[in-house]
DNA sequence: ATAGATGCAAATGTTTTGCAGGAAA
DNA sequence: TTTCCTGCAAAACATTTGCATCTAT
């Protein structure tokens, strides 16, 4: 069984809080390292439906919540209104296509220093930030 | 009166729709144009209200994305899940101070080739684009 | 035994839609 | 007088909460 060092974040995770080691957040755990990058709820609550019919809905916003609490997941929120989760990594941005709903990841030293720059001129302390472009990708632009 | 380019800009694009001139879109063009930057949907609810109490939340959301659509306002969706809009202007970004809700608009065209280089970089076409920073602001950092 | 977790149903908050009546062209 | 608008109420969505029950510790 791979994703060891995940399950075991999770695992001290809740001991260190005093939550309990349930058989849903194991299996939720799962299916969101298994099921790749920017998905959304919906998507994980079907993923899971599947391996396990009897796990609400509820228990998956509520255990997605937790894994991002614990470190192990990050939520987006791109311009659809749905929320996504994707692994935790590193400083990263997006490029969404607005035909076929593709996400592509990159990342640019330049403008994480022009960011800091900014942020220094305002006298604004950064904790995080959204950047992405929205368009049409180099499959859908010709169309 | 003021906002005369604004408003013939709208009586321009509903005529050229066969759509209609009517008070409520009227009225509610001249509480966005004064509304600053930003508004949300029930802050313009409720500074239309005031002045026109029979206004519905309906058309409220219905004019804004006419206006959204004619070239005046555009539609902005910061982390917080609540609809913003501002007054269609120059390509900029924000920084977000997650405290006070203090919201700076900034600019840089280091970013800004920055960004067209990855886009070319991907084959990318991009159409919009999301850039913001979340943190704490001058004021609020210290706190 | 007990604190915490689950699943359902119901509530929430925001935005959209159906529809009958009303106003602009 | 025809087409488009409006406001209301109800629906639609995505997400959260209350609660009785169940389970890991």
């Amino acid at each position: 069984m791979s994703h060891e060092v995940e399950k075991r974040a999770l695992a001290l995770y809740l001991e260190s809080h005093q939550l309990k080691q349930t058989k849903q957040r194991e299996a939720i755990l799962d299916v969101f390292l298994q099921a790749g990058q920017h998905v959304t709820s919906e998507d994980m609550f079907q993923r899971v439906r599947n391996d396990h019919p009897s796990i609400g809905y509820t228990t998956v916003y509520r255990t997605m919540k937790l894994l991002c609490d614990a470190g192990l997941a990050v939520e987006r929120h791109f311009d659809d209104g749905v929320t996504r989760y994707e692994i935790e990594h590193e400083h990263h941005d997006h490029l969404v296509c607005t035909k076929c709903g593709k996400i592509i990841e990159f990342e640019c030293k330049m403008i994480e220093s022009a960011q800091n720059e900014i942020a220094e001129r305002y006298g604004f302390l950064t904790l995080r930030h959204r950047h992405e472009l929205y368009g049409h990708c180099s499959s859908c632009r010709d169309d």
